[in-house]
DNA sequence: CACAATTCAATTGCGCACAACCAATCAAGG
DNA sequence: CCTTGATTGGTTGTGCGCAATTGAATTGTG
Protein backbone atom coordinates (compact mmCIF):
# COMPACT_ATOMS: atom_id res chain seq x y z
CA UNK A 1 0.00 0.00 0.00
CA UNK A 2 0.94 3.94 0.12
CA UNK A 3 2.97 4.73 3.01
CA UNK A 4 0.52 5.28 5.80
CA UNK A 5 0.26 8.88 7.03
CA UNK A 6 2.04 9.63 10.10
CA UNK A 7 -1.21 7.70 11.52
CA UNK A 8 0.56 4.71 13.28
CA UNK A 9 -1.46 3.16 16.25
CA UNK A 10 0.92 3.63 19.03
CA UNK A 11 0.27 0.18 20.29
CA UNK A 12 -2.67 -1.46 18.86
CA UNK A 13 -2.33 -3.56 15.72
CA UNK A 14 0.84 -3.71 13.92
CA UNK A 15 1.17 -1.18 11.16
CA UNK A 16 3.04 -3.07 8.34
CA UNK A 17 4.74 -0.14 7.10
CA UNK A 18 6.03 1.76 10.26
CA UNK A 19 6.84 -0.99 12.04
CA UNK A 20 9.26 -2.77 9.32
CA UNK A 21 10.99 0.63 9.27
CA UNK A 22 11.63 0.34 12.83
CA UNK A 23 12.60 -3.34 12.89
CA UNK A 24 14.59 -2.87 10.17
CA UNK A 25 16.74 -0.32 11.59
CA UNK A 26 17.00 -2.49 14.94
CA UNK A 27 17.90 -5.26 13.12
CA UNK A 28 21.12 -3.21 10.92
CA UNK A 29 22.24 -0.70 13.73
CA UNK A 30 22.33 -4.51 16.32
CA UNK A 31 23.68 -6.54 13.71
CA UNK A 32 27.04 -4.20 13.00
CA UNK A 33 27.18 -3.64 16.75
CA UNK A 34 27.23 -7.31 17.77
CA UNK A 35 29.83 -7.66 14.53
CA UNK A 36 31.69 -4.83 15.88
CA UNK A 37 31.86 -6.36 19.25
CA UNK A 38 32.54 -9.86 18.06
CA UNK A 39 35.10 -9.16 16.04
CA UNK A 40 36.57 -7.00 19.11
CA UNK A 41 36.38 -10.21 21.32
CA UNK A 42 38.28 -12.74 18.34
CA UNK A 43 40.94 -10.24 18.75
CA UNK A 44 41.11 -10.02 22.03
CA UNK A 45 41.92 -13.67 22.09
CA UNK A 46 44.14 -13.68 19.13
CA UNK A 47 46.27 -10.48 20.62
CA UNK A 48 46.57 -11.96 24.17
CA UNK A 49 49.89 -13.35 23.62
CA UNK A 50 51.24 -10.46 22.19
CA UNK A 51 49.77 -8.41 25.25
CA UNK A 52 47.84 -5.80 22.73
CA UNK A 53 44.52 -4.41 22.81
CA UNK A 54 42.52 -4.09 19.31
CA UNK A 55 43.59 -0.88 18.73
CA UNK A 56 46.51 -0.96 20.25
CA UNK A 57 47.05 -3.62 17.69
CA UNK A 58 46.16 -1.05 14.73
CA UNK A 59 48.29 1.53 16.45
CA UNK A 60 51.32 -0.52 16.07
CA UNK A 61 50.37 -1.85 12.48
CA UNK A 62 50.75 1.48 10.70
CA UNK A 63 53.59 2.42 13.05
CA UNK A 64 55.22 -1.19 11.46
CA UNK A 65 54.70 0.17 7.79
CA UNK A 66 55.04 3.72 7.97
CA UNK A 67 57.87 3.21 10.61
CA UNK A 68 57.83 7.07 12.80
CA UNK A 69 54.97 9.74 12.80
CA UNK A 70 53.64 12.64 14.80
CA UNK A 71 50.42 11.78 16.88
CA UNK A 72 48.34 14.29 14.86
CA UNK A 73 49.13 11.57 11.14
CA UNK A 74 48.49 8.88 13.08
CA UNK A 75 45.06 9.96 14.14
CA UNK A 76 44.47 10.57 10.57
CA UNK A 77 45.34 6.59 9.41
CA UNK A 78 42.72 5.37 12.22
CA UNK A 79 40.55 8.44 12.32
CA UNK A 80 41.24 8.73 16.05
CA UNK A 81 41.81 12.02 18.29
CA UNK A 82 44.33 12.64 20.91
CA UNK A 83 42.11 12.01 23.61
CA UNK A 84 42.09 8.75 22.44
CA UNK A 85 45.49 8.25 21.17
CA UNK A 86 47.41 9.95 24.32
CA UNK A 87 46.97 7.42 26.91
CA UNK A 88 47.05 4.69 23.88
CA UNK A 89 50.50 5.91 23.38
CA UNK A 90 51.42 6.31 27.01
CA UNK A 91 50.10 2.50 27.65
CA UNK A 92 52.21 1.23 24.71
CA UNK A 93 55.33 3.61 26.16
CA UNK A 94 55.12 2.00 29.14
CA UNK A 95 54.81 -1.33 27.59
CA UNK A 96 58.10 -0.50 26.07
CA UNK A 97 56.54 -0.82 22.60
CA UNK A 98 57.05 2.94 21.55
CA UNK A 99 58.95 5.87 22.44
CA UNK A 100 57.20 9.35 22.50
CA UNK A 101 59.37 12.58 22.07
CA UNK A 102 59.00 16.17 20.79
CA UNK A 103 60.00 16.52 17.36
CA UNK A 104 62.86 19.22 16.88
CA UNK A 105 61.22 20.96 13.59
CA UNK A 106 58.23 21.68 15.64
CA UNK A 107 58.11 22.03 19.29
CA UNK A 108 54.18 21.07 19.34
CA UNK A 109 54.59 17.83 17.30
CA UNK A 110 55.06 14.55 19.63
CA UNK A 111 56.68 12.04 17.16
CA UNK A 112 56.19 8.18 18.00
CA UNK A 113 58.28 5.13 17.08
CA UNK A 114 58.60 1.85 17.78
CA UNK A 115 61.32 0.63 19.72
CA UNK A 116 63.40 -2.61 19.16
CA UNK A 117 61.30 -4.40 21.35
CA UNK A 118 57.81 -3.31 19.24
CA UNK A 119 59.69 -3.70 15.73
CA UNK A 120 60.48 -7.09 17.12
CA UNK A 121 57.01 -7.98 18.13
CA UNK A 122 55.63 -7.54 14.52
CA UNK A 123 57.04 -11.04 13.97
CA UNK A 124 54.84 -12.11 16.18
CA UNK A 125 51.93 -10.56 15.35
CA UNK A 126 52.67 -12.41 11.60
CA UNK A 127 50.20 -15.14 12.67
CA UNK A 128 47.64 -12.83 13.57
CA UNK A 129 45.79 -11.76 10.43
CA UNK A 130 45.74 -15.45 9.07
CA UNK A 131 43.79 -16.55 12.24
CA UNK A 132 41.39 -13.30 12.13
CA UNK A 133 40.58 -14.57 8.70
CA UNK A 134 40.34 -18.16 9.61
CA UNK A 135 37.63 -17.28 12.39
CA UNK A 136 35.58 -15.22 10.37
CA UNK A 137 34.80 -18.31 7.98
CA UNK A 138 34.80 -16.66 4.79
CA UNK A 139 37.18 -16.90 1.58
CA UNK A 140 39.14 -13.50 0.49
CA UNK A 141 36.95 -12.36 -2.35
CA UNK A 142 33.75 -12.18 0.33
CA UNK A 143 36.53 -10.75 2.93
CA UNK A 144 36.87 -8.22 0.29
CA UNK A 145 33.60 -7.65 -0.75
CA UNK A 146 32.25 -6.79 2.78
CA UNK A 147 35.12 -4.46 3.36
CA UNK A 148 34.25 -2.63 0.40
CA UNK A 149 30.57 -2.53 1.42
CA UNK A 150 31.51 -1.05 4.76
CA UNK A 151 33.85 1.18 3.15
CA UNK A 152 31.00 2.63 0.98
CA UNK A 153 28.30 2.79 3.79
CA UNK A 154 31.13 4.84 6.14
CA UNK A 155 31.51 7.23 3.12
CA UNK A 156 27.79 7.62 3.59
CA UNK A 157 27.74 7.90 6.65
CA UNK A 158 30.35 10.19 7.61
CA UNK A 159 28.83 12.54 4.74
CA UNK A 160 25.08 12.53 6.61
CA UNK A 161 26.42 12.97 10.06
CA UNK A 162 28.61 16.04 8.36
CA UNK A 163 26.12 17.54 7.20
CA UNK A 164 24.12 18.71 10.15
CA UNK B 1 49.18 -0.80 -8.21
CA UNK B 2 51.02 -1.95 -5.40
CA UNK B 3 51.87 1.25 -3.76
CA UNK B 4 53.92 -0.79 -1.67
CA UNK B 5 55.95 1.76 0.38
CA UNK B 6 59.01 1.79 1.91
CA UNK B 7 58.47 -1.46 4.29
CA UNK B 8 61.88 -2.79 3.76
CA UNK B 9 61.99 -6.48 4.86
CA UNK B 10 62.54 -6.06 8.12
CA UNK B 11 63.68 -9.68 8.90
CA UNK B 12 64.68 -11.26 5.70
CA UNK B 13 61.86 -12.54 3.97
CA UNK B 14 59.18 -10.57 3.00
CA UNK B 15 57.14 -13.18 1.23
CA UNK B 16 54.17 -10.86 -0.85
CA UNK B 17 51.92 -13.46 0.17
CA UNK B 18 52.24 -13.06 4.20
CA UNK B 19 52.44 -9.02 3.67
CA UNK B 20 49.05 -9.78 1.27
CA UNK B 21 47.27 -11.19 4.20
CA UNK B 22 48.36 -8.47 6.70
CA UNK B 23 47.33 -5.66 4.41
CA UNK B 24 43.92 -7.63 3.97
CA UNK B 25 43.66 -8.03 7.56
CA UNK B 26 44.34 -4.74 8.25
CA UNK B 27 41.64 -3.30 5.93
CA UNK B 28 38.66 -5.68 7.07
CA UNK B 29 39.64 -4.68 10.62
CA UNK B 30 39.74 -0.72 10.02
CA UNK B 31 36.79 -1.07 7.59
CA UNK B 32 34.26 -2.47 10.23
CA UNK B 33 35.75 -0.49 13.34
CA UNK B 34 35.35 2.40 10.89
CA UNK B 35 31.66 1.86 10.04
CA UNK B 36 30.80 0.80 13.15
CA UNK B 37 31.88 4.15 14.49
CA UNK B 38 30.54 6.14 11.42
CA UNK B 39 27.16 4.90 12.48
CA UNK B 40 27.31 5.69 15.88
CA UNK B 41 28.04 9.40 14.83
CA UNK B 42 25.06 9.19 12.98
CA UNK B 43 23.00 7.73 15.72
CA UNK B 44 24.14 10.33 18.05
CA UNK B 45 23.08 13.45 15.66
CA UNK B 46 20.21 11.83 15.29
CA UNK B 47 19.37 11.17 18.95
CA UNK B 48 20.60 14.60 20.62
CA UNK B 49 16.73 15.49 20.33
CA UNK B 50 16.16 12.42 22.11
CA UNK B 51 18.54 12.90 24.86
CA UNK B 52 19.61 9.20 24.37
CA UNK B 53 22.72 8.14 23.36
CA UNK B 54 22.99 5.07 21.20
CA UNK B 55 22.86 1.80 23.13
CA UNK B 56 20.81 3.63 25.57
CA UNK B 57 18.33 3.61 22.42
CA UNK B 58 18.63 -0.01 21.84
CA UNK B 59 17.55 -0.46 25.31
CA UNK B 60 14.22 1.56 25.08
CA UNK B 61 13.96 -0.55 21.31
CA UNK B 62 14.15 -3.90 23.69
CA UNK B 63 11.48 -2.03 26.38
CA UNK B 64 9.08 -0.28 23.54
CA UNK B 65 8.67 -3.90 22.32
CA UNK B 66 8.52 -6.04 25.37
CA UNK B 67 7.27 -3.95 27.61
CA UNK B 68 8.63 -4.76 30.66
CA UNK B 69 11.58 -7.55 31.86
CA UNK B 70 14.45 -8.36 33.96
CA UNK B 71 17.87 -7.10 33.24
CA UNK B 72 19.06 -11.13 32.47
CA UNK B 73 16.49 -11.05 29.54
CA UNK B 74 17.79 -7.38 28.65
CA UNK B 75 21.42 -8.18 28.34
CA UNK B 76 20.28 -11.83 26.56
CA UNK B 77 18.41 -9.30 23.68
CA UNK B 78 21.59 -7.17 23.00
CA UNK B 79 24.12 -9.57 24.47
CA UNK B 80 25.50 -7.09 27.27
CA UNK B 81 26.38 -8.12 30.74
CA UNK B 82 25.16 -5.80 33.71
CA UNK B 83 28.23 -4.37 34.13
CA UNK B 84 27.55 -2.64 31.12
CA UNK B 85 23.74 -2.34 31.84
CA UNK B 86 23.83 -1.23 35.53
CA UNK B 87 25.20 2.35 35.03
CA UNK B 88 22.96 2.69 31.37
CA UNK B 89 19.74 1.71 33.55
CA UNK B 90 20.81 3.72 36.34
CA UNK B 91 21.36 6.69 33.93
CA UNK B 92 17.50 5.83 32.04
CA UNK B 93 16.28 5.92 35.30
CA UNK B 94 17.60 8.96 36.28
CA UNK B 95 16.32 10.30 33.16
CA UNK B 96 12.78 9.36 33.87
CA UNK B 97 12.34 7.24 31.44
CA UNK B 98 11.97 3.45 33.06
CA UNK B 99 11.78 2.32 36.71
CA UNK B 100 14.01 -0.67 38.13
CA UNK B 101 12.10 -2.85 41.00
CA UNK B 102 12.80 -5.87 42.40
CA UNK B 103 10.55 -8.70 41.04
CA UNK B 104 8.29 -9.77 43.79
CA UNK B 105 8.53 -13.59 42.79
CA UNK B 106 12.75 -13.44 42.89
CA UNK B 107 14.22 -11.30 45.08
CA UNK B 108 17.52 -11.92 43.08
CA UNK B 109 15.62 -10.26 39.90
CA UNK B 110 15.11 -6.56 38.79
CA UNK B 111 12.43 -5.84 36.89
CA UNK B 112 12.78 -2.56 33.98
CA UNK B 113 9.74 -0.84 32.72
CA UNK B 114 9.71 1.90 30.67
CA UNK B 115 7.71 4.93 32.46
CA UNK B 116 4.80 6.65 30.90
CA UNK B 117 7.46 9.47 29.89
CA UNK B 118 9.45 7.02 28.59
CA UNK B 119 6.49 4.95 26.33
CA UNK B 120 6.18 8.77 25.20
CA UNK B 121 9.49 9.05 24.19
CA UNK B 122 8.24 6.27 21.56
CA UNK B 123 6.47 8.28 19.31
CA UNK B 124 9.06 11.10 18.62
CA UNK B 125 11.36 7.97 18.00
CA UNK B 126 9.44 7.02 15.18
CA UNK B 127 11.30 9.04 12.58
CA UNK B 128 15.01 8.09 13.61
CA UNK B 129 14.78 4.68 11.53
CA UNK B 130 13.76 6.27 8.73
CA UNK B 131 16.79 8.87 8.82
CA UNK B 132 19.34 6.50 9.78
CA UNK B 133 18.28 4.39 6.41
CA UNK B 134 18.58 7.34 4.36
CA UNK B 135 21.83 8.48 5.60
CA UNK B 136 23.09 4.92 4.89
CA UNK B 137 22.34 6.06 1.48
CA UNK B 138 21.91 2.43 0.69
CA UNK B 139 17.94 0.84 -0.22
CA UNK B 140 15.93 -1.88 1.91
CA UNK B 141 17.50 -4.49 -0.06
CA UNK B 142 21.14 -3.89 0.15
CA UNK B 143 20.73 -3.11 4.05
CA UNK B 144 18.94 -6.25 4.76
CA UNK B 145 21.66 -7.97 2.65
CA UNK B 146 24.05 -6.68 4.39
CA UNK B 147 22.46 -7.35 7.60
CA UNK B 148 22.49 -10.73 7.08
CA UNK B 149 26.08 -10.96 5.84
CA UNK B 150 26.92 -9.51 9.13
CA UNK B 151 25.44 -11.79 11.38
CA UNK B 152 26.89 -14.64 9.67
CA UNK B 153 29.87 -13.25 10.33
CA UNK B 154 28.92 -12.58 13.99
CA UNK B 155 28.17 -16.26 14.33
CA UNK B 156 31.33 -17.03 12.81
CA UNK B 157 33.52 -14.67 14.90
CA UNK B 158 31.51 -15.96 18.39
CA UNK B 159 31.97 -19.44 17.42
CA UNK B 160 35.60 -18.88 17.14
CA UNK B 161 35.97 -17.04 20.32
CA UNK B 162 34.70 -19.17 21.78
CA UNK B 163 36.31 -22.38 21.02
CA UNK B 164 39.64 -21.06 22.77
C1' DC C 1 60.00 43.28 16.83
C1' DA C 2 55.07 42.80 18.54
C1' DC C 3 50.65 40.95 18.13
C1' DA C 4 46.89 37.93 16.58
C1' DA C 5 45.36 33.75 14.44
C1' DT C 6 46.27 29.09 13.80
C1' DT C 7 47.90 24.53 14.82
C1' DC C 8 48.76 20.76 17.76
C1' DA C 9 48.88 17.87 21.73
C1' DA C 10 47.37 17.18 26.34
C1' DT C 11 43.83 17.14 29.61
C1' DT C 12 39.19 16.59 31.55
C1' DG C 13 34.71 14.62 31.79
C1' DC C 14 31.20 11.44 30.41
C1' DG C 15 29.59 7.14 28.61
C1' DC C 16 30.16 2.37 26.85
C1' DA C 17 32.48 -2.58 26.90
C1' DC C 18 34.22 -6.18 29.37
C1' DA C 19 36.56 -9.05 32.96
C1' DA C 20 36.84 -10.21 37.66
C1' DC C 21 35.01 -10.37 41.96
C1' DC C 22 31.28 -9.90 45.48
C1' DA C 23 26.54 -10.10 47.78
C1' DA C 24 21.99 -11.62 48.02
C1' DT C 25 18.74 -15.05 47.00
C1' DC C 26 16.71 -19.37 45.93
C1' DA C 27 16.84 -24.50 45.59
C1' DA C 28 18.36 -29.10 46.80
C1' DG C 29 20.64 -32.27 50.06
C1' DG C 30 22.01 -33.73 54.47
C1' DC D 1 17.02 -26.69 60.41
C1' DC D 2 21.63 -25.81 58.07
C1' DT D 3 24.86 -26.18 54.30
C1' DT D 4 26.11 -26.29 49.57
C1' DG D 5 25.68 -24.83 44.96
C1' DA D 6 23.82 -22.15 41.26
C1' DT D 7 21.65 -18.02 39.64
C1' DT D 8 21.27 -13.03 39.33
C1' DG D 9 22.67 -8.15 39.88
C1' DG D 10 25.87 -5.17 41.50
C1' DT D 11 30.56 -3.21 42.01
C1' DT D 12 35.27 -2.25 40.74
C1' DG D 13 39.02 -1.57 37.59
C1' DT D 14 40.92 -1.02 32.94
C1' DG D 15 40.57 0.62 28.40
C1' DC D 16 38.33 2.84 24.25
C1' DG D 17 35.55 6.91 21.92
C1' DC D 18 34.42 11.50 21.73
C1' DA D 19 33.47 16.46 22.89
C1' DA D 20 35.23 20.52 24.99
C1' DT D 21 38.83 23.11 27.02
C1' DT D 22 43.58 24.50 27.91
C1' DG D 23 48.15 25.83 26.83
C1' DA D 24 52.19 26.01 24.23
C1' DA D 25 54.43 26.80 19.81
C1' DT D 26 54.37 28.32 15.08
C1' DT D 27 53.04 31.27 11.43
C1' DG D 28 51.32 35.45 9.44
C1' DT D 29 50.92 40.40 9.45
C1' DG D 30 51.92 45.11 10.34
Amino acid sequence: MTPTPASAPATGTAPSGEENWLRLDRQICFSLHAASRAFNGVYRVVLKDLGLTYPQYLVMLVLWEEGELPVKKLGEHLRLDSGTLSPLLKRLEAAGLVVRERSARDERSVVVRPTREGAELRERAEQVPRRIVAATDLDVEEIRDLRDRLDVLTRALDAAAEER
